[in-house]
DNA sequence: ATTGTACAATGAATATTCTCCTGATAGAAG
DNA sequence: CTTCTATCAGGAGAATATTCATTGTACAAT
């Protein structure tokens, strides 16, 4: 998941994108209204966070922009203690939703919860469990046959993507661009690398094979043998 | 005490939110009934206070969502005045007690009053234990493997933080939250230190290890080694 | 009131461990 | 034979652990 922030206080920003990162999103910033305008248009973003003040262009005025130019990216706004007027405004301008500063990052995380899963109208269950493989999204857990599986973090993010794709064909670059970040475009064999890191940890010493290639297309995680 | 209060009326939450406040409880709030369920499944709390007519998922729905969900906590239900209908389909699905709009404040005092004791007597000893370790409320006492371990206030909270968290990743963001208070803090890293403190003194002599880092996640109080 | 001691809390500095990625080569597929 | 994929190893860099110095606070002794 992608996500761009379009926040000026440095502190507030870094707390944001901190927290969000912990919470296994990408997170772009951009410190004022105009880089933001630049990114949001240039990259695909599941998510705007847009402060209202900011400089070179507001965030009312970046909804606007962005809506008039057809995206429709759930926008969440950030708004100062108590302006009521601020709120309006930005619901009306094409906000989806808002939070009043300061926040508890609980609630942010609650909210763009929210926003996501009602766009996708999908839910994801912390506990998923395929073909003698088990993940836990709490405890980050993993086991195949009920040995457990250590992964690093990125390994456990591709797994994921795998798993909420199971059953499609995923190019390298979809691949790299849901998992990596879309900032992401060297012309490296990243993913063939952490595809083969995955198959050694879940794949290896068990059986049916879960990850598969598609020669010329890229890989599927299903269940059959091929 | 930690109390989820879902409610979308503004007035009515903000009248509740204060006085439980004051009776010091902490309240965090739902406006509607999916951030109710993520804020619910993604934190650990004492008491649901659950309006049945909410926007998105009602109450009803939510009780046989926890429940669904193996949550314990109890859970009050708000119905409007004279909806026997709804108070008799919410104690069949799971909660534990309810109240008739409008209300009393005392009133709503008593009940949560009572839930929590009827809920202390079965579920939460002021005395915990855990893989050797004993933790006493009440005197504020730590043993491990019976021996006496003495730790600085914050280190207790922490402590405690993770025994109610047991079994669950969380992030750093997360922890300064609840044990520190802090919104947006970034440049510090006291999680950390005390994180190490507290591993010093009821992990460094004993074993099994109870505090695990989960590289780019956060920590996890588990019994399991690594 | 003032000093002094002990300890708690915190941020910064340093040390250590772990993850990520690149680039090269070997191997398989068409 | 050519193109695509798998695998490996090591350095760069990030994340975490640990130590250190500073500040604040409680409280007893002067």
């Amino acid at each position: 998941m992608n996500i761009l922030l379009i926040e000026d206080e440095a502190h507030v920003s870094a707390f944001i994108k901190k927290g969000l990162e912990e919470a296994s999103f990408h997170v772009d910033v951009a410190f004022d209204g105009y880089i933001g305008k630049v990114l949001a248009l240039q990259n695909s973003y599941d998510l705007f966070i847009l402060d209202v003040i900011l400089p070179q262009i507001n965030g009312l005025e970046l909804c606007r922009i962005f809506r008039a130019e057809n995206l429709e990216t759930p926008i969440l706004m950030l708004t100062a203690l108590g302006s009521t007027d601020d709120i309006v405004a930005g619901l009306s301008t094409g906000a989806d939703d808002y939070l009043v500063k300061p926040f508890k990052f609980k609630e942010l995380l609650a909210r763009i919860d929210a926003l996501m899963r009602r766009k996708e109208n999908r839910v994801i269950n912390p506990v998923f469990s395929f073909a003698g493989l088990e993940i836990n999204d709490f405890t980050k857990e993993v086991k195949r046959n009920g040995h457990p599986i250590k992964l690093t973090p990125r390994e456990f993010f591709l797994l994921k993507y795998f798993i909420e794709n199971r059953g499609r064909v995923k190019t390298r670059t979809q691949i790299a661009e849901s998992v990596w970040g879309n900032s992401y475009d060297t012309g490296s064999n990243v993913v063939d690398v952490y595809v083969n890191y995955l198959r050694n940890k879940i794949d290896k010493d068990f059986s049916p094979r879960l990850i598969h290639t598609v020669t010329g297309m890229g890989y599927i995680f299903k269940e059959g043998e091929e």
